[in-house]
DNA sequence: CCGTTAATATACCAGTCAGTATAGAAGGGG
DNA sequence: CCCCTTCTATACTGACTGGTATATTAACGG
Protein backbone atom coordinates (compact mmCIF):
# COMPACT_ATOMS: atom_id res chain seq x y z
CA UNK A 1 0.00 0.00 0.00
CA UNK A 2 2.03 2.80 1.12
CA UNK A 3 5.20 4.16 -0.86
CA UNK A 4 5.66 1.31 -3.78
CA UNK A 5 7.83 3.41 -5.49
CA UNK A 6 10.70 3.56 -2.78
CA UNK A 7 9.90 -0.22 -1.58
CA UNK A 8 11.74 0.06 1.48
CA UNK A 9 14.98 -1.35 1.13
CA UNK A 10 15.57 -3.32 4.00
CA UNK A 11 19.22 -4.94 3.24
CA UNK A 12 22.36 -4.23 1.67
CA UNK A 13 21.96 -2.07 -1.31
CA UNK A 14 23.04 -3.43 -4.54
CA UNK A 15 26.10 -1.63 -6.14
CA UNK A 16 25.46 -1.81 -9.63
CA UNK A 17 22.60 -0.62 -11.99
CA UNK A 18 20.11 -3.47 -12.69
CA UNK A 19 19.08 -1.94 -16.29
CA UNK A 20 22.89 -1.04 -17.03
CA UNK A 21 24.19 -4.39 -16.49
CA UNK A 22 21.12 -6.23 -18.35
CA UNK A 23 21.81 -3.37 -21.12
CA UNK A 24 25.40 -5.08 -20.89
CA UNK A 25 24.28 -8.54 -21.45
CA UNK A 26 22.09 -7.82 -24.15
CA UNK A 27 25.41 -6.85 -25.95
CA UNK A 28 27.01 -9.91 -25.30
CA UNK A 29 24.06 -12.17 -26.13
CA UNK A 30 23.61 -10.12 -29.29
CA UNK A 31 27.01 -10.46 -30.46
CA UNK A 32 27.97 -14.03 -29.59
CA UNK A 33 24.60 -15.72 -29.20
CA UNK A 34 23.19 -17.49 -26.44
CA UNK A 35 25.15 -20.35 -26.43
CA UNK A 36 28.35 -18.84 -27.41
CA UNK A 37 27.75 -16.34 -24.32
CA UNK A 38 29.18 -17.83 -21.42
CA UNK A 39 29.01 -16.73 -17.69
CA UNK A 40 32.28 -15.26 -17.78
CA UNK A 41 31.61 -13.29 -20.62
CA UNK A 42 28.38 -12.15 -19.19
CA UNK A 43 30.00 -11.32 -15.49
CA UNK A 44 32.73 -9.02 -17.21
CA UNK A 45 30.78 -7.13 -19.54
CA UNK A 46 28.12 -6.90 -16.94
CA UNK A 47 30.70 -5.81 -14.21
CA UNK A 48 29.07 -7.96 -11.42
CA UNK A 49 30.22 -11.27 -10.01
CA UNK A 50 28.66 -14.39 -10.69
CA UNK A 51 26.53 -14.57 -7.51
CA UNK A 52 24.93 -11.06 -8.06
CA UNK A 53 24.15 -11.90 -11.64
CA UNK A 54 21.94 -15.23 -10.58
CA UNK A 55 20.22 -13.08 -7.64
CA UNK A 56 19.31 -10.35 -9.87
CA UNK A 57 18.24 -12.17 -12.74
CA UNK A 58 17.68 -15.52 -11.44
CA UNK A 59 19.65 -17.61 -14.32
CA UNK A 60 21.48 -17.28 -17.68
CA UNK A 61 18.32 -18.39 -19.48
CA UNK A 62 16.04 -15.67 -17.58
CA UNK A 63 18.59 -13.34 -18.19
CA UNK A 64 18.10 -13.86 -22.10
CA UNK A 65 14.66 -13.97 -21.66
CA UNK A 66 14.69 -10.17 -19.71
CA UNK A 67 17.68 -9.09 -22.49
CA UNK A 68 15.22 -10.24 -25.46
CA UNK A 69 12.28 -8.04 -23.91
CA UNK A 70 14.99 -5.38 -23.54
CA UNK A 71 15.92 -5.78 -27.08
CA UNK A 72 12.71 -5.65 -28.40
CA UNK A 73 11.54 -3.23 -26.86
CA UNK A 74 14.14 -0.95 -27.88
CA UNK A 75 15.28 -2.05 -31.34
CA UNK A 76 12.44 -3.66 -32.64
CA UNK A 77 10.48 -0.40 -31.95
CA UNK A 78 10.62 0.78 -35.84
CA UNK A 79 8.49 -2.10 -36.68
CA UNK A 80 5.78 -0.35 -34.60
CA UNK A 81 5.97 2.61 -36.59
CA UNK A 82 6.44 0.82 -40.04
CA UNK A 83 2.81 -0.85 -39.15
CA UNK A 84 1.59 2.86 -38.86
CA UNK A 85 2.42 3.60 -42.58
CA UNK A 86 -0.73 4.94 -44.80
CA UNK A 87 0.34 2.40 -47.68
CA UNK A 88 1.68 -1.21 -47.83
CA UNK A 89 4.67 0.31 -49.61
CA UNK A 90 5.25 2.51 -47.25
CA UNK A 91 5.07 0.05 -44.84
CA UNK A 92 7.87 -2.34 -46.50
CA UNK A 93 10.08 0.47 -47.27
CA UNK A 94 10.02 1.77 -43.30
CA UNK A 95 10.36 -2.12 -42.58
CA UNK A 96 13.66 -2.71 -44.61
CA UNK A 97 15.17 0.89 -43.88
CA UNK A 98 14.68 0.44 -40.40
CA UNK A 99 16.34 -3.42 -40.65
CA UNK A 100 19.56 -1.47 -42.03
CA UNK A 101 19.60 1.29 -38.94
CA UNK A 102 18.72 -1.56 -37.09
CA UNK A 103 20.82 -4.41 -38.11
CA UNK A 104 24.05 -1.91 -38.98
CA UNK A 105 24.43 0.75 -35.62
CA UNK A 106 27.67 1.00 -35.28
CA UNK A 107 27.51 1.52 -31.82
CA UNK A 108 25.69 -2.32 -31.33
CA UNK A 109 26.44 -5.36 -32.68
CA UNK A 110 25.67 -6.82 -36.29
CA UNK A 111 22.87 -8.33 -37.75
CA UNK A 112 19.82 -9.60 -35.76
CA UNK A 113 19.65 -11.16 -31.94
CA UNK A 114 16.31 -13.03 -32.86
CA UNK A 115 18.01 -14.44 -36.00
CA UNK A 116 21.16 -15.41 -34.30
CA UNK A 117 19.36 -16.97 -31.60
CA UNK A 118 16.91 -18.77 -33.90
CA UNK A 119 20.33 -20.63 -35.85
CA UNK A 120 21.88 -21.44 -32.51
CA UNK A 121 21.43 -25.30 -32.46
CA UNK A 122 22.44 -26.78 -29.57
CA UNK A 123 19.63 -28.81 -27.25
CA UNK A 124 20.10 -26.96 -24.38
CA UNK A 125 18.77 -23.83 -26.26
CA UNK A 126 15.58 -25.23 -27.01
CA UNK A 127 13.26 -23.17 -24.77
CA UNK A 128 15.06 -20.16 -26.24
CA UNK A 129 14.51 -20.64 -29.76
CA UNK A 130 10.97 -21.19 -28.82
CA UNK A 131 10.73 -17.84 -27.50
CA UNK A 132 11.90 -16.09 -30.76
CA UNK A 133 9.72 -18.04 -32.67
CA UNK A 134 7.00 -17.01 -30.78
CA UNK A 135 7.83 -13.17 -30.98
CA UNK A 136 8.46 -13.34 -34.40
CA UNK A 137 5.37 -14.98 -35.28
CA UNK A 138 3.47 -12.62 -33.44
CA UNK A 139 5.45 -9.83 -35.36
CA UNK A 140 4.33 -11.70 -38.55
CA UNK A 141 0.43 -11.72 -37.30
CA UNK A 142 0.73 -7.85 -36.75
CA UNK A 143 2.20 -7.49 -40.68
CA UNK A 144 -0.65 -10.01 -41.67
CA UNK A 145 -2.86 -7.75 -40.13
CA UNK A 146 -1.59 -4.62 -41.77
CA UNK A 147 -1.55 -5.99 -45.34
CA UNK A 148 -5.46 -6.96 -44.54
CA UNK A 149 -6.14 -3.88 -43.85
CA UNK A 150 -4.13 -2.53 -46.87
CA UNK A 151 -6.30 -4.98 -49.15
CA UNK A 152 -9.58 -3.32 -47.59
CA UNK A 153 -8.47 0.13 -48.19
CA UNK A 154 -8.07 -0.88 -52.00
CA UNK A 155 -4.21 -0.42 -51.36
CA UNK A 156 -3.27 -4.49 -52.19
CA UNK A 157 -5.11 -6.28 -54.36
CA UNK A 158 -7.48 -8.53 -53.47
CA UNK A 159 -5.69 -11.50 -54.90
CA UNK A 160 -2.53 -11.48 -53.38
CA UNK A 161 -1.51 -13.67 -50.84
CA UNK A 162 -0.78 -12.25 -47.79
CA UNK A 163 0.86 -15.11 -45.91
CA UNK A 164 3.53 -15.31 -48.98
CA UNK A 165 4.01 -12.17 -48.91
CA UNK A 166 5.11 -11.58 -44.96
CA UNK A 167 7.13 -14.88 -45.02
CA UNK A 168 8.87 -13.10 -48.24
CA UNK A 169 9.59 -10.02 -46.79
CA UNK A 170 10.62 -11.76 -43.39
CA UNK A 171 12.99 -13.98 -45.30
CA UNK A 172 14.34 -10.66 -46.77
CA UNK A 173 14.86 -9.64 -43.51
CA UNK A 174 16.09 -12.27 -42.31
CA UNK A 175 18.94 -12.56 -44.59
CA UNK A 176 19.90 -9.03 -44.33
CA UNK A 177 20.30 -10.29 -40.70
CA UNK A 178 22.62 -13.12 -41.72
CA UNK A 179 24.34 -11.04 -43.75
CA UNK A 180 24.95 -7.91 -41.86
CA UNK A 181 26.23 -10.50 -39.10
CA UNK A 182 28.64 -11.93 -41.73
CA UNK A 183 30.87 -8.89 -43.11
CA UNK A 184 28.51 -7.45 -45.11
CA UNK A 185 28.16 -3.61 -45.38
CA UNK A 186 25.97 -0.74 -45.12
CA UNK A 187 26.33 -0.02 -48.78
CA UNK A 188 25.80 -4.23 -49.44
CA UNK A 189 22.48 -3.76 -47.38
CA UNK A 190 21.21 -0.47 -49.02
CA UNK A 191 21.14 -2.22 -52.57
CA UNK A 192 19.38 -5.48 -51.32
CA UNK A 193 16.66 -2.77 -49.74
CA UNK A 194 17.13 -0.48 -53.05
CA UNK A 195 16.51 -4.29 -55.06
CA UNK A 196 13.40 -5.40 -52.97
CA UNK A 197 11.98 -1.44 -53.77
CA UNK A 198 12.05 -2.04 -57.10
CA UNK A 199 10.75 -5.65 -57.10
CA UNK A 200 7.68 -4.20 -55.43
CA UNK A 201 4.91 -3.32 -57.46
CA UNK A 202 4.04 0.69 -58.30
CA UNK A 203 6.35 3.35 -58.16
CA UNK B 1 53.60 -45.75 -60.03
CA UNK B 2 52.37 -49.46 -59.85
CA UNK B 3 48.55 -49.77 -58.75
CA UNK B 4 47.59 -47.10 -57.92
CA UNK B 5 44.03 -48.21 -56.89
CA UNK B 6 44.78 -51.21 -54.43
CA UNK B 7 47.58 -48.93 -52.91
CA UNK B 8 49.16 -51.88 -50.77
CA UNK B 9 47.49 -50.95 -47.45
CA UNK B 10 50.02 -52.47 -44.68
CA UNK B 11 48.50 -52.31 -41.48
CA UNK B 12 45.49 -53.31 -39.68
CA UNK B 13 42.50 -52.31 -42.10
CA UNK B 14 40.29 -49.94 -40.93
CA UNK B 15 36.69 -51.16 -39.85
CA UNK B 16 34.52 -48.35 -41.09
CA UNK B 17 33.72 -46.82 -44.45
CA UNK B 18 35.45 -43.06 -44.43
CA UNK B 19 32.66 -41.59 -46.64
CA UNK B 20 29.48 -43.01 -45.02
CA UNK B 21 30.87 -41.38 -41.75
CA UNK B 22 32.14 -38.31 -43.40
CA UNK B 23 28.61 -38.41 -44.24
CA UNK B 24 27.36 -39.04 -40.82
CA UNK B 25 29.43 -36.08 -39.42
CA UNK B 26 27.64 -33.97 -42.24
CA UNK B 27 24.41 -34.57 -41.08
CA UNK B 28 25.61 -34.00 -37.35
CA UNK B 29 26.51 -30.66 -37.85
CA UNK B 30 24.06 -29.91 -40.36
CA UNK B 31 21.52 -30.33 -37.51
CA UNK B 32 23.55 -29.28 -34.51
CA UNK B 33 25.91 -26.29 -36.21
CA UNK B 34 29.56 -26.72 -35.79
CA UNK B 35 29.55 -25.27 -32.06
CA UNK B 36 26.59 -27.40 -31.04
CA UNK B 37 27.90 -30.52 -32.31
CA UNK B 38 30.51 -31.93 -29.47
CA UNK B 39 32.86 -34.95 -30.55
CA UNK B 40 30.32 -37.34 -28.49
CA UNK B 41 27.54 -36.19 -30.71
CA UNK B 42 29.99 -37.18 -33.76
CA UNK B 43 31.38 -40.18 -32.96
CA UNK B 44 27.94 -41.66 -31.54
CA UNK B 45 26.66 -40.68 -35.07
CA UNK B 46 29.70 -42.06 -37.39
CA UNK B 47 29.87 -45.19 -35.07
CA UNK B 48 33.53 -44.99 -34.28
CA UNK B 49 35.64 -43.52 -31.43
CA UNK B 50 37.70 -40.34 -30.74
CA UNK B 51 41.27 -42.01 -31.92
CA UNK B 52 39.46 -43.10 -35.06
CA UNK B 53 38.20 -40.00 -35.84
CA UNK B 54 41.07 -37.95 -34.94
CA UNK B 55 43.13 -40.50 -37.10
CA UNK B 56 41.15 -40.14 -40.13
CA UNK B 57 40.11 -36.65 -40.37
CA UNK B 58 42.42 -34.57 -37.80
CA UNK B 59 40.47 -32.64 -35.25
CA UNK B 60 36.83 -31.37 -35.12
CA UNK B 61 37.56 -28.50 -37.60
CA UNK B 62 39.34 -30.41 -40.34
CA UNK B 63 36.46 -32.83 -40.22
CA UNK B 64 34.09 -29.74 -40.27
CA UNK B 65 35.58 -28.66 -43.51
CA UNK B 66 35.39 -32.19 -45.21
CA UNK B 67 31.99 -32.07 -44.26
CA UNK B 68 31.80 -28.56 -45.85
CA UNK B 69 32.97 -29.87 -49.14
CA UNK B 70 30.50 -33.06 -48.79
CA UNK B 71 27.95 -30.73 -48.59
CA UNK B 72 28.86 -28.26 -51.45
CA UNK B 73 29.32 -31.51 -53.64
CA UNK B 74 26.22 -33.68 -53.27
CA UNK B 75 23.58 -30.95 -52.11
CA UNK B 76 24.64 -27.70 -54.00
CA UNK B 77 24.66 -29.11 -56.99
CA UNK B 78 21.47 -27.44 -58.02
CA UNK B 79 23.04 -23.87 -57.96
CA UNK B 80 25.26 -25.09 -60.71
CA UNK B 81 22.40 -26.32 -62.64
CA UNK B 82 20.31 -23.25 -61.50
CA UNK B 83 23.21 -21.09 -63.48
CA UNK B 84 22.66 -23.48 -66.88
CA UNK B 85 19.44 -22.11 -67.23
CA UNK B 86 18.32 -19.99 -70.76
CA UNK B 87 16.69 -16.95 -69.38
CA UNK B 88 17.45 -14.85 -65.63
CA UNK B 89 13.91 -15.96 -64.83
CA UNK B 90 14.93 -19.31 -65.73
CA UNK B 91 17.99 -19.33 -62.74
CA UNK B 92 15.80 -17.67 -60.33
CA UNK B 93 13.23 -20.21 -60.50
CA UNK B 94 15.72 -22.84 -60.60
CA UNK B 95 17.30 -21.63 -57.52
CA UNK B 96 14.45 -21.09 -55.48
CA UNK B 97 12.96 -23.85 -56.06
CA UNK B 98 16.17 -26.23 -55.51
CA UNK B 99 16.42 -24.21 -52.54
CA UNK B 100 13.33 -25.71 -50.80
CA UNK B 101 14.30 -29.26 -51.75
CA UNK B 102 17.70 -28.85 -50.43
CA UNK B 103 16.47 -27.09 -46.77
CA UNK B 104 13.37 -29.63 -46.77
CA UNK B 105 14.72 -33.23 -47.54
CA UNK B 106 12.51 -35.59 -45.42
CA UNK B 107 15.24 -37.18 -44.61
CA UNK B 108 18.12 -34.59 -43.93
CA UNK B 109 18.10 -31.36 -41.58
CA UNK B 110 16.51 -28.42 -42.10
CA UNK B 111 17.87 -25.17 -43.35
CA UNK B 112 20.97 -24.17 -44.61
CA UNK B 113 24.51 -25.82 -42.98
CA UNK B 114 26.30 -22.40 -44.26
CA UNK B 115 23.77 -20.34 -42.93
CA UNK B 116 23.94 -22.26 -39.45
CA UNK B 117 27.37 -22.21 -39.79
CA UNK B 118 27.78 -18.31 -40.02
CA UNK B 119 25.43 -17.00 -37.82
CA UNK B 120 26.82 -19.56 -34.97
CA UNK B 121 28.75 -17.28 -32.98
CA UNK B 122 31.43 -18.49 -30.55
CA UNK B 123 35.48 -17.44 -31.30
CA UNK B 124 36.49 -20.61 -31.87
CA UNK B 125 34.49 -20.90 -34.46
CA UNK B 126 35.74 -17.84 -36.99
CA UNK B 127 37.65 -20.07 -39.17
CA UNK B 128 34.96 -21.85 -39.90
CA UNK B 129 32.67 -19.03 -40.59
CA UNK B 130 35.60 -17.50 -42.99
CA UNK B 131 35.63 -20.45 -44.42
CA UNK B 132 31.56 -20.66 -45.61
CA UNK B 133 31.51 -16.78 -45.93
CA UNK B 134 34.24 -17.38 -48.81
CA UNK B 135 32.50 -20.25 -50.12
CA UNK B 136 29.49 -17.64 -50.63
CA UNK B 137 31.01 -14.78 -51.98
CA UNK B 138 32.51 -17.78 -54.64
CA UNK B 139 28.85 -18.80 -55.14
CA UNK B 140 27.54 -15.27 -55.46
CA UNK B 141 30.26 -13.99 -58.25
CA UNK B 142 29.37 -17.15 -60.40
CA UNK B 143 25.36 -15.87 -60.08
CA UNK B 144 27.12 -12.14 -60.72
CA UNK B 145 28.87 -13.63 -64.18
CA UNK B 146 25.37 -15.04 -64.98
CA UNK B 147 23.35 -12.13 -64.95
CA UNK B 148 26.24 -10.53 -66.91
CA UNK B 149 25.83 -12.79 -69.51
CA UNK B 150 21.80 -11.92 -69.15
CA UNK B 151 22.32 -8.41 -69.69
CA UNK B 152 24.67 -9.69 -72.70
CA UNK B 153 21.92 -11.52 -73.85
CA UNK B 154 19.48 -8.61 -73.38
CA UNK B 155 17.96 -10.68 -70.69
CA UNK B 156 18.07 -8.41 -68.37
CA UNK B 157 17.84 -4.54 -68.57
CA UNK B 158 21.31 -2.96 -69.04
CA UNK B 159 20.83 -0.72 -66.19
CA UNK B 160 19.79 -3.14 -63.11
CA UNK B 161 22.34 -3.01 -59.90
CA UNK B 162 23.79 -6.78 -60.20
CA UNK B 163 25.25 -6.83 -57.07
CA UNK B 164 22.08 -5.39 -55.33
CA UNK B 165 20.05 -8.12 -57.62
CA UNK B 166 22.62 -11.06 -56.19
CA UNK B 167 22.72 -9.91 -52.68
CA UNK B 168 18.68 -9.47 -53.19
CA UNK B 169 18.30 -13.06 -53.80
CA UNK B 170 20.68 -14.56 -51.48
CA UNK B 171 18.76 -12.45 -48.86
CA UNK B 172 15.68 -14.48 -49.48
CA UNK B 173 17.59 -17.59 -49.96
CA UNK B 174 19.52 -17.06 -46.22
CA UNK B 175 15.70 -16.32 -45.09
CA UNK B 176 14.09 -19.17 -46.40
CA UNK B 177 16.90 -21.27 -44.66
CA UNK B 178 16.59 -19.51 -41.63
CA UNK B 179 12.43 -20.55 -41.58
CA UNK B 180 13.13 -24.23 -42.82
CA UNK B 181 15.29 -24.11 -39.72
CA UNK B 182 13.10 -22.49 -37.20
CA UNK B 183 9.98 -24.49 -38.07
CA UNK B 184 8.22 -23.85 -40.91
CA UNK B 185 6.79 -26.06 -43.56
CA UNK B 186 6.94 -26.74 -47.30
CA UNK B 187 4.16 -25.12 -47.75
CA UNK B 188 5.10 -22.20 -46.18
CA UNK B 189 8.61 -21.85 -48.49
CA UNK B 190 6.70 -22.41 -51.34
CA UNK B 191 4.32 -19.20 -50.86
CA UNK B 192 7.35 -17.56 -50.64
CA UNK B 193 8.92 -18.81 -53.44
CA UNK B 194 5.91 -18.04 -55.29
CA UNK B 195 5.96 -14.39 -54.23
CA UNK B 196 9.16 -13.77 -55.25
CA UNK B 197 8.47 -14.95 -58.68
CA UNK B 198 5.57 -12.90 -58.65
CA UNK B 199 7.38 -10.02 -58.06
CA UNK B 200 9.93 -10.99 -60.54
CA UNK B 201 9.30 -8.82 -63.76
CA UNK B 202 8.03 -9.87 -66.47
CA UNK B 203 5.66 -13.40 -66.60
C1' DC C 1 55.61 -68.10 -37.38
C1' DC C 2 57.51 -63.51 -36.64
C1' DG C 3 57.97 -58.54 -36.95
C1' DT C 4 56.13 -54.41 -38.75
C1' DT C 5 52.44 -51.25 -39.44
C1' DA C 6 48.28 -49.28 -38.52
C1' DA C 7 43.68 -49.26 -36.50
C1' DT C 8 41.13 -50.05 -32.31
C1' DA C 9 39.35 -49.42 -27.30
C1' DT C 10 39.92 -47.65 -22.64
C1' DA C 11 41.28 -44.42 -19.84
C1' DC C 12 42.86 -40.13 -19.17
C1' DC C 13 44.25 -34.90 -19.62
C1' DA C 14 43.68 -29.87 -18.61
C1' DG C 15 40.29 -26.48 -19.35
C1' DT C 16 35.70 -24.69 -19.39
C1' DC C 17 30.74 -24.94 -18.69
C1' DA C 18 26.61 -23.33 -15.67
C1' DG C 19 25.53 -23.02 -11.13
C1' DT C 20 26.31 -22.66 -5.77
C1' DA C 21 27.96 -22.88 -0.83
C1' DT C 22 30.14 -20.18 2.35
C1' DA C 23 31.88 -16.31 4.51
C1' DG C 24 32.38 -11.36 4.84
C1' DA C 25 30.54 -6.61 4.22
C1' DA C 26 27.14 -2.84 4.09
C1' DG C 27 23.13 -0.83 5.22
C1' DG C 28 18.50 -0.21 8.18
C1' DG C 29 15.64 -0.69 12.56
C1' DG C 30 15.68 -1.62 17.40
C1' DC D 1 25.40 -0.75 20.38
C1' DC D 2 23.50 -5.34 18.22
C1' DC D 3 20.45 -7.79 15.01
C1' DC D 4 18.60 -8.73 10.71
C1' DT D 5 18.51 -8.64 5.97
C1' DT D 6 20.52 -8.36 1.68
C1' DC D 7 24.38 -7.93 -1.41
C1' DT D 8 29.34 -9.17 -2.64
C1' DA D 9 33.57 -12.02 -3.20
C1' DT D 10 36.15 -16.33 -3.23
C1' DA D 11 36.20 -20.82 -3.86
C1' DC D 12 34.23 -24.75 -5.23
C1' DT D 13 31.04 -28.45 -7.47
C1' DG D 14 30.12 -32.13 -11.04
C1' DA D 15 29.55 -32.47 -15.74
C1' DC D 16 31.21 -31.81 -20.14
C1' DT D 17 34.62 -29.71 -23.69
C1' DG D 18 38.23 -31.01 -27.43
C1' DG D 19 42.16 -33.74 -27.64
C1' DT D 20 45.68 -37.83 -26.39
C1' DA D 21 48.62 -41.50 -24.26
C1' DT D 22 48.67 -46.31 -23.73
C1' DA D 23 47.83 -50.87 -24.59
C1' DT D 24 45.75 -54.25 -27.57
C1' DT D 25 44.35 -56.26 -31.86
C1' DA D 26 44.29 -57.31 -36.77
C1' DA D 27 46.23 -57.74 -41.17
C1' DC D 28 50.24 -57.61 -44.14
C1' DG D 29 55.33 -59.05 -46.00
C1' DG D 30 59.08 -61.82 -44.85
Amino acid sequence: MENVITAAPKGRPREFCVDRALAAALGVFWSKGYEGASMADLTEAMGITKPSLYAAFGNKEALFHKALDLYEAEKLEYMRKALEQPTARAVVEHLLRGAIDAQMSSCDPKGCLGVISMSACGAEAESIKADVMQRRASSQAALVERFEQAKRDGDLPEHVDIAGLTGYLFAIFQGMAVQAGSGATRADLERVVATSLMMWPGR
